[in-house]
RNA sequence: GCGCCCAUAGCUCAGCUGGAUAGAGCGUCUGACUACGGAUCAGAAGGUCGGGUGUUCGAAUCAUCCUGGGCGCGCCA
């Protein structure tokens, strides 16, 4: 059987010599039960004179066959070697095996990354199980700022990635416009609408939303409505009319501030529309018939602590207000009656305190908690350079997302919020990222990508045929800075089914980044368009599918890949 | 006080869930096209992976303790 003659066309390298060493060790270890067989992992070596991927399963079956790893790995090694389409297997070390495969091997898999174009990195390896990803679900009463932009940048590049490997995914907002912030907003229209309408002369209130949004909606609401909502018998009357408008705009106002981030959501749904259509009812009802609830100083309460949690927690509580618990574990019953088999939810890491009550609350009603997952995206700190941006809340002193866009643009934002794990902390330099200099890791990627459509248009304007498909020889490609290439393009789906699994999009942006430099290294030694007619026609087949593979990554973090700049 | 997260080069951070001599960017220093875009490239210097103990063939990675920082501990959302 050869090594490459896959019914899969698209499987990468690493998958394939995974499954040749699995083959020699059924062979080695036919007498041992399988389910205490190591699993075989294959992975670049450290050091690439070693070779293409190296595979430490020699050192784990020692523990299992109780013999020498060396010995191990001398025999896997021997029966790998009779592969034709294997170019050396080497032992080395404790017992790590390495292996090298022809040139060929790699300009034949690029002819298939290439032909697979953009779609390469798609994988079947979420088997359409469907993942619902909820994110931002911020509260309607102010604009997103800066760390809302994070969770937003985190959790739509989520969504590509797991689409990407395979996943079907639905993107959800989670609209919190019940209890009393809510009312708290709707107050605090009221009192700017009546300050403008010169009805009030004490000073605003310190609980109120202290944003200069407030002042811009009391406006708009006065050229909309002149001063017919002022009421000074009955002002609680027309509260519910404050608190609608405001709600509804600044929810607007969101959505049009994602959707310049380039975020649009499959869904949105309502925490009101929960509690009036009887959902958080019925959860409560449900609970009950669970007898996951008792009462005490005249409130309800789930018994958190009986499943990890540090104290129980209020459902209903004694002036028969339902908590934002309650709709929240009625919210992720939904999620479940939906038939999501996995629900994640990007939260600010200040609610971490939170995960245990809803996960024990889940468990409760006979949802797995396995099938709940919680990213926690760490706070931003926004920095000038080195001076840190004062932001408050509550003094209504914030960058706003809207400005981060406007100031640096889109895709520096979306970046800078992808370039560390979600669970460490981010410094945001605007001025790094508005700057259009070296310094700005953004620019070194998209770069890369503009500087190959730009190779294309010259060898168009030289009359140089560019290949459409790599059907012909590219067996010149050898230089070890060529197939350096190729092996990280190769390496494209392992990122995304890696990032996909641990839900780690920064992954992404180290790959574009580290395929970007190779390039650059590439592109400034070698010319791609030369006189060399075959050269230059596999060349060109490389560096296209370089730019494919840019482009593909870049989509994942939502950031555009310029054919000019 | 209890719980969660973090600690890796001067700075900001990766480290492919336990592998070989710990990496990248920035900054610093030295260099590179009269050719496909110099927003690029080549090279150098820079480390007790916060500290201790343990687990094993093998630890930045796992366990545990300590130190230091962030966050959370409401009948708020």
């Amino acid at each position: 059987m050869g090594l490459f003659r896959s019914h899969r066309t698209w499987v990468h390298m690493r998958n394939l010599i995974r499954t040749c060493l699995e083959e020699a060790v059924g062979h080695l270890a036919a007498d041992v039960a399988a389910d205490i067989l190591p699993e075989v992992v294959v992975e670049p070596p450290r050091d690439r004179q070693f070779g293409d991927f190296a595979s430490n399963i020699a050192m784990q079956l020692a523990r299992v066959l109780k013999r020498n790893p060396r010995d191990i790995a001398v025999e896997l090694a021997a029966m790998l070697g009779e592969r034709e389409d294997i170019a050396a297997v080497d032992v080395a070390g404790p017992g790590f095996i390495n292996i090298t495969l022809p040139p060929s091997a790699w300009t034949g898999q690029l002819r298939r990354i290439f032909q697979r174009g953009t779609r390469w990195g798609e994988d079947e390896g979420g088997r359409g199980r469907r993942v619902m990803v909820e994110f931002v679900s911020a509260n309607p009463t102010g604009p997103l700022h800066i760390g809302h932009g994070r969770g937003a940048a985190v959790g739509d590049s989520l969504v590509r990635i797991l689409r990407k490997a395979g996943y079907t995914v639905i993107s959800e907002y989670y609209i919190n416009d019940a209890g009393n912030q809510m009312e708290t907003l709707g107050r605090s229209l009221q009192r700017r609408y009546l300050e403008l309408a010169g009805e009030i002369n004490e000073s605003y209130p310190e609980t109120y939303y202290q944003g200069e949004y407030l002042v811009d909606l009391a406006r708009r609401l006065r050229e909309e409505r002149g001063t017919e909502l002022v009421d000074p018998t009955d002002p609680d009357a027309s509260l519910p009319l404050f608190t609608e408008y405001a709600g509804r705009l600044i929810l607007d106002g969101i959505s049009d501030d994602l959707a310049a981030f380039g975020i649009r959501f499959d869904n949105w749904t309502s925490e009101k529309q929960l509690f009036e259509d009887g959902r958080v009812d019925r959860l409560i009802a449900e609970l009950r018939e669970r007898g996951q609830l008792y009462e005490q100083d005249g409130a309800l309460w789930f018994p958190a602590s009986r499943m990890g949690d540090e104290k129980d927690r209020v459902v209903v509580r004694s002036n028969g207000v339902k908590t934002y618990f309650a709709s929240d574990i009625a919210y992720h019953r939904d999620k479940d009656e939906r038939g999501f088999d996995v629900m994640v939810d990007v939260w600010g890491a200040d609610h971490h305190g939170y995960v245990p009550r809803l996960a024990a609350a889940l468990q409760a009603v006979g949802i797995d908690s396995a099938r709940f997952v919680v990213i926690l995206v760490q706070l931003v700190s926004l920095m000038r350079g080195e001076q840190p941006v004062a932001m408050s809340t509550r003094a209504g002193q914030f960058v706003t997302l809207r400005e981060v866009i406007d100031e640096v643009g889109k895709d520096a934002a979306r970046f800078f919020f992808l370039m560390r794990r979600p669970d460490s902390h981010l410094d945001f330099d605007l001025e790094l990222a508005k700057s259009q200099s070296n310094e700005n890791p953004v620019y070194y990627v998209q770069y890369a990508h503009a500087r190959i459509c730009s190779i294309l248009r010259t060898a168009a304007e030289k009359g140089v045929a560019i290949p459409q498909t790599a059907a012909f020889d590219l067996s010149s490609l050898h230089l070890e800075e060529e197939l350096e290439l190729i092996r990280k393009l190769d390496a494209f789906p392992v990122v995304v089914e890696t990032a996909a699994a641990v839900f780690e999009p920064h992954r992404v942006s180290y790959y574009v980044s580290e395929l970007a430099a190779l390039f650059h290294s590439y592109y400034n030694r070698h010319r791609v368009v030369s006189e060399d007619g075959a050269v230059t026609a596999a060349r060109l087949v490389l560096v296209q599918a370089v730019r494919n593979i840019l482009q593909s990554g870049l989509e994942l973090l939502g950031v555009d890949a310029p054919e000019s700049m």
